[in-house]
DNA sequence: CTAGGGTTAG
C-alpha cells in the first residue's frame, strides 16, 4: 500500500489534467475528501480548482474555490486562468471583479488572463479599468502584463493607447514583437509587420515559428510574394523547417499568394504533419479555384486517419459548394455530425452554403433553422441560397427577419449584394431599385461596384437595355467587367447589337483573355442577322489567338462524374444516348416542340442550324442521365456556360415528357424543370 | 500551485 501524501495527491490531480481525464480527476478528488480532514492545505485547493477549471468543469472549480476558507491569489487566478482558457471571458471578468472585492491582490499571473479576457469580449473599457490596476501597483512595467496589455489595446481598437504603451514599455521580449506583429498584420498594416521584423532581427532577437507567421501573414496580406520566399531561405537555413507550425504559415502563405504549387512542394516534403497542415493545403488549393485538388486532399487526410475538425469540414464543405457537389456535401455534412461540430457556427454556415449552392434550397432551409448559433454570414449564406434560386421574396423576408429577430445581426455589403441579385434574378425590378436608391439611408451602406453590377443586370435583364447603359455612364465608378459583362448578356438577350458593341469593347479591354465575350458578341450579331459582323468578330478572335472556352456539362451518377462536351460522340455508351435523343426529339415534335436556331452560332442553312443546337452539351448529358438514372431520382446536371434558350425550352418539353424532375444548375444560377415548366418562370 | 504572442474556416 503506497502511503497517499498531499505531494502525491498533487500529483495525482496534475496527471488527471495532463490526460484531460476528468473522471480520474473526480476519483482523486474523492480520494482526497477521504484521506485528508478538512480544511484541505491550500496548495492542494489550488491544484484542484486549476484541474477542475482547466478541463472546463466551472462549477466543480467554482465549488472547491468556495470550500476554500484560505483562497489567495493563486487559487483564484488558476480559476480564472482556466475560464480563459476555455473561451469563458464573461466569467473571467466576474471572477476577477469577485477577487477584487474579496481585498485579494491581481498578481503578474492575474493581469494578462484579464487582458485576454477584455480583449477577447472586445471591451476595452474594462480593459482600460484593469490597466488602471496594474499601472496603480506598478506592474504594468512587467514584460508579460505589459504585453498583454498592449495586445488588448489593439484588439479592442484603440491605436494611441497601444502606441503608447508599446514605447513606454521598459523591456520587449519576442513575444511583444510577435504581438506588434500580428496585431499590424490585423490592422491592415503589413508593411509596419515587415518592419518591426526587420528591426527584431536588428536587436538580436531569435525568432521563432509564431514570428514566421505573422510575418508570413504580412506578406500574404499584402501579397509579398518575394519576401515570403526569402522568408523560406531563412526557415530552412535556421533549421525551422521541421517545426509544423513554420510549414503550415508557408503552405497559407504561398496559397494566398497564387503559388499553389509551392504550397504542394512544402506540403509534400513534411515529414510530421498534423490536421492544421492537412486543413491549410485544403484551402490553399481552394483559394485558387481548384476546388477537385481540395476534395481530393481533404479524402488523402480521411485515409490517413486524419481527425476532421471544423476547420477542415468548413473548408471543405466550401470546395462540395463551388463544385456543385451535393453527394459529397451531404456525406460531409453526414460527417460533421459525427465529430460532433455541426453546431459550429463556421460549419453550421458552411453546410448553409453548400445546400444553397447545390439548389438544395430546403436542406439550407432546414440546416438554417437547426443551427444553435447563427451569425451575419449564416443570413448572407442563407439569402445568396434564395438569389440563387431566384427567390425574390424570401431574400427580402429574410433580410427584413435578419434585423428583427433575436440574432441581433446587421446587414452589411455582401448582404445587400444577395438581394439585390435576387430581385434581378426574380424581374423584381421596382424592388430592387427601390433597396438600391435606400440602401444607404436605411442600412448605412454605400453602394459599391457589386451593387451597380447587379442594378445593370436587373435594368437589362427586364429589357431596359438603354436605361442599363445610361444608368452605368451616370455613375461616378469605372464600370468593372461584371458590369459590361451584365450589359452584353442583356444585348444579346433583347438583341441591341450597337450597345452590345459598346460592350463588348470594353470587355475586350478589360478582360483582353477571354473568348467568352467575342462569342457572345458574335451570337448576338448572327442572331440579328449580321453575319458579316459575325465572322469578323471569330476571325479577330482567331486573328489574337484565343480559343473559344470548351462549354460542357456534367452529371454525377453513382459517385462517378460523366463529362460531355457539344456534339460529344466520345462515351461508351453513346449509341444508348445517341437513341435516346432520337426517341426524345420524335415525341418532342409530337408535343409541339419547334427548335429555336436564334442560338446557332453559324450562318448555317436552318436544317443544320438546328442540328447544332441539337447537340448542345445539356441535351447529351440529360440523355445520359435518363437512360442512367432510376425514374423518381431527380436528374442533376452542371454546366460551366449559361444555358442556351433552345436547351431551355427543349428541357422544359422533356421534363413533361419523361415525367421527371430535372435541375440544370449553369454558371449563373438554378433552374428546376418540372412538368413542362421551370422554377425561373422563363425569366432568367 | 496561477500567465502573455499563433498556424487552418463560413
Amino acid at each position: 500500500m503506497i502511503s497517499l501524501t498531499p505531494n502525491s495527491l498533487a500529483a495525482l490531480v496534475e496527471s488527471a489534467l495532463s490526460t484531460r481525464s476528468s473522471f480520474l480527476g473526480r476519483a482523486v478528488h474523492a480520494q482526497i475528501i477521504k484521506t485528508l480532514n478538512n480544511p484541505l492545505p491550500s496548495f492542494l485547493s489550488n491544484h484542484l480548482v486549476n484541474m477542475y477549471s482547466k478541463l472546463d468543469l466551472p462549477i466543480s472549480a467554482q465549488l472547491v474555490l468556495s470550500l476554500t476558507p484560505s483562497r489567495s491569489v493563486v487559487t483564484w487566478t488558476a480559476l480564472i486562468a482556466g475560464s480563459v482558457q476555455n473561451g469563458r471571458f464573461a466569467s473571467a471578468l466576474l471572477q476577477f471583479s469577485n477577487m477584487l472585492r474579496e481585498r485579494i491582490q491581481p498578481n503578474d499571473f492575474t493581469f494578462p488572463c484579464a487582458f485576454k479576457a477584455s480583449a477577447s469580449l472586445r471591451m476595452p473599457a474594462i480593459g482600460k479599468q484593469v490597466h488602471a490596476l496594474a499601472v496603480k501597483d506598478g506592474q504594468i512595467r512587467d514584460v508579460f502584463v505589459g504585453c498583454s496589455a498592449f495586445d488588448m489595446y489593439c484588439k479592442t481598437g484603440l491605436r494611441d493607447e497601444a502606441r503608447i504603451l508599446f514605447d513606454e514599455m521598459p523591456e520587449k521580449n519576442i513575444v511583444t514583437w510577435n504581438a506588434y506583429m500580428s496585431n499590424a498584420v490585423l490592422d491592415g498594416q503589413p508593411r509596419n509587420a515587415v518592419k518591426a521584423f526587420i528591426e527584431f532581427l536588428r536587436v538580436d532577437g531569435k525568432p521563432d515559428s509564431i514570428t514566421f507567421c505573422a510575418f508570413l501573414n504580412a506578406c500574404s496580406d499584402a501579397l509579398y510574394l518575394e519576401p515570403g520566399r526569402q522568408l523560406h531561405g531563412f526557415i530552412i537555413r535556421s533549421g525551422f523547417l521541421a517545426d509544423v507550425s513554420a510549414s503550415n504559415g508557408l503552405i497559407d502563405f504561398y496559397g494566398k499568394c497564387r503559388d499553389v504549387g509551392s504550397s504542394e512542394m512544402v506540403f509534400d516534403r513534411m515529414c510530421q504533419r498534423n490536421d492544421v497542415s492537412w486543413c491549410s493545403m485544403v484551402t490553399a488549393h481552394l483559394q485558387n479555384y481548384e476546388e477537385e485538388k481540395a476534395c481530393m486532399v481533404f479524402l488523402q487526410a480521411r485515409e490517413e486517419g486524419v481527425e476532421p475538425t471544423d476547420y477542415m469540414i468548413s473548408s471543405v464543405l466550401s470546395a462540395c459548394a463551388g463544385l456543385s457537389g451535393l453527394e459529397l456535401g451531404r456525406s460531409v455534412h453526414a460527417l460533421a455530425v459525427k465529430a460532433c461540430v455541426e453546431g459550429n457556427v463556421f460549419v453550421g454556415s458552411a453546410i448553409v452554403d453548400m445546400y444553397g449552392k447545390c439548389g438544395s434550397i430546403h436542406d439550407a432551409e432546414q440546416a438554417f433553422y437547426e443551427m444553435p448559433e447563427r451569425n451575419l454570414i449564416t443570413w448572407n449564406a442563407m439569402i445568396g441560397g434564395y438569389a440563387h434560386q431566384g427567390h425574390a421574396d424570401m431574400a427580402l423576408a429574410f433580410l427584413q427577419d435578419m434585423t428583427s429577430g433575436s440574432d441581433d445581426v446587421v446587414p452589411n455589403y455582401v448582404t445587400l449584394v444577395c438581394v439585390l441579385s435576387a430581385c434581378s434574378r426574380a424581374g423584381a425590378v421596382e424592388m430592387g431599385l427601390e433597396i438600391f436608391e435606400s440602401m444607404r439611408a436605411r442600412f448605412g451602406i454605400e453602394p459599391g461596384v457589386e451593387h451597380y453590377a447587379c442594378i445593370v443586370d436587373l435594368l437589362g435583364r427586364s429589357g431596359m437595355v438603354e436605361r442599363a447603359y445610361e444608368f452605368l455612364t451616370k455613375v461616378r465608378i469605372r464600370p468593372t467587367i461584371a458590369i459590361w459583362g451584365a450589359l452584353l448578356g442583356a444585348c444579346r438577350m433583347y438583341g441591341k447589337p450597337e450597345l452590345g458593341k459598346i460592350a463588348a469593347d470594353n470587355l475586350f479591354e478589360l478582360d483582353p483573355k477571354d473568348s467568352g465575350n467575342h462569342v457572345v458578341l458574335s451570337n448576338l450579331f448572327a442572331a440579328a442577322g449580321m453575319w458579316e459582323e459575325a465572322t469578323l468578330v471569330r476571325k479577330e478572335m482567331k486573328h489574337v489567338g484565343i480559343k473559344k472556352g470548351v462549354g460542357c456539362s456534367w452529371i454525377s451518377v453513382k459517385n462517378g462524374v460523366h463529362v460531355f462536351q457539344a456534339k460529344d460522340t466520345s462515351h461508351e455508351r453513346n449509341s444508348e444516348i445517341q437513341a435516346m435523343l432520337y426517341k426524345l426529339r420524335k415525341e418532342m415534335k409530337e408535343a409541339g416542340y419547334v427548335p429555336d436556331t436564334d442560338f446557332a452560332l453559324y450562318d448555317l442553312e436552318e436544317e443544320e442550324k438546328i442540328s447544332e443546337v441539337w447537340y448542345h452539351s445539356e441535351k447529351i448529358a440529360l440523355a445520359y442521365g435518363l437512360i442512367t438514372i432510376p425514374p423518381g431520382v431527380p436528374i442533376r446536371i452542371t454546366k460551366n456556360l449559361r444555358i442556351c434558350g433552345d436547351c431551355h425550352s427543349a428541357i422544359k418539353f422533356i421534363s413533361g415528357i419523361v415525367g421527371r424532375e430535372i435541375t440544370v444548375r449553369d454558371n449563373n444560377r438554378f433552374h428546376r424543370f418540372r412538368d413542362g415548366q421551370c422554377s425561373c418562370r422563363d425569366y432568367w
